[in-house]
RNA sequence: GGUCAGGUAGCUCAGUCGGUAGAGCAGGGGACUGAAAAUCCCCGUGUCGGCGGUUCGAUUCCGUCCCUGACCA
């Protein structure tokens, strides 16, 4: 998955170690919890080569568990989840919110009750451990121990979009769709999870000519214009400093004084 | 040229038996604790094509003109 993912090309990669790049096949299904012990192990040995890890990209949860924190939970048996799928499938979202509210009242008043993931997520947590989901959540770690220099690329939202389009046109013009063909014929469909991620769920589509190309193409670029909206969210949280993204002076300048600072 | 069907929110369309209108999509804002490139919440005034007429009141009825589409010449 290195087209539609926009992984960094070898070449840059020679220049730049990167961590937590292809460490899992496209059969496992990767989590945050997953996400923070490898970012943890990838900061101990840069930082015992006297550098300064950085962090890029915009998986605002992520980002967030590792910064902020996650709660010490078991990993949840997946014939519990596939149990709720069918549960779902038959009695329906309403019923599992209203045994969502039986086992674990804070998690259902917090969510919303069309919620799908959360509900799923609060039982599964429930049926699994006995415990409710809330009770695990006070559990969790901070990491204030971090120093941390937030960035966030300003770009404004009409450049921003016509940059994605480019960016998916020019994906297809990589050979996107022969990447997932090549996904496919090593049996990766649409049942795993990392083959529901933005474009190569479409791609699978056009494959399975459930699309036309051109459809899904559009709806690649919808989409992805969508998660960037959610991670511009994500981000403005966190009150970062806004960077003009081609400003790389700019940019140099702030982290250095940040460094001198510190 | 004639007949018919349409012209309503950025787009696709509902609707008003006459009391100035609402859905989906797009767009904007937000939430976010192991699926997160996911999941979900909130936000709808627009000469209802133009001009006349009838009416207390017209986007709605009538006339006329303009535009689009289909069919007939």
């Amino acid at each position: 998955m290195d087209i539609g993912t926009g992984k960094v090309s070898p070449y840059h990669r020679s220049l730049i170690t990167h961590y937590c790049i292809d460490i899992v096949n496209p059969d496992y299904w990767f989590t945050a919890g997953d996400f923070c012990r490898e970012a943890e192990h990838a900061i101990q040995i840069i930082q015992s080569h006297g550098k300064i890890p950085l962090f890029v990209g915009g998986t605002g949860l992520y980002i967030h568990a590792f910064f902020y924190g996650l709660a010490e939970l078991p990993v949840i048996n997946s014939t519990v989840k596939k149990q709720l799928h069918v549960e779902l499938q038959q009695k329906g979202l309403k019923a599992l919110y209203e045994e969502l509210m039986h086992c674990d009242l804070h998690w259902a008043q917090r969510i919303h009750p069309n919620d799908t993931q959360r509900i799923l997520r609060g039982l599964e947590v429930f049926r699994a451990t006995g415990i409710p989901l809330t009770q695990f959540l006070q559990s969790k770690h901070k990491k204030s121990n971090l120093n941390i220099l937030m960035i966030a690329l300003d770009v404004d939202r009409d450049i921003l979009y016509k940059r994605i389009e480019a960016r998916v046109d020019e994906m297809i013009r990589r050979g996107f769709v022969e990447e997932v063909k090549n996904l496919r014929a090593m049996g990766y469909t649409l049942k795993f999870n990392s083959q529901k991620a933005i474009g190569y769920l479409q791609l699978h589509r056009v494959l399975t000519n459930e699309l036309s190309l051109s459809e899904a193409i559009e709806q690649i670029k919808q989409e992805t214009k969508h998660y960037a909206k959610r991670q511009v969210t994500w981000f403005k949280r966190y009150k970062p400093l806004w960077v003009p993204p081609d400003n790389i002076e700019k940019i140099k300048e702030i982290v250095f004084e940040w460094l001198y600072k510190k």
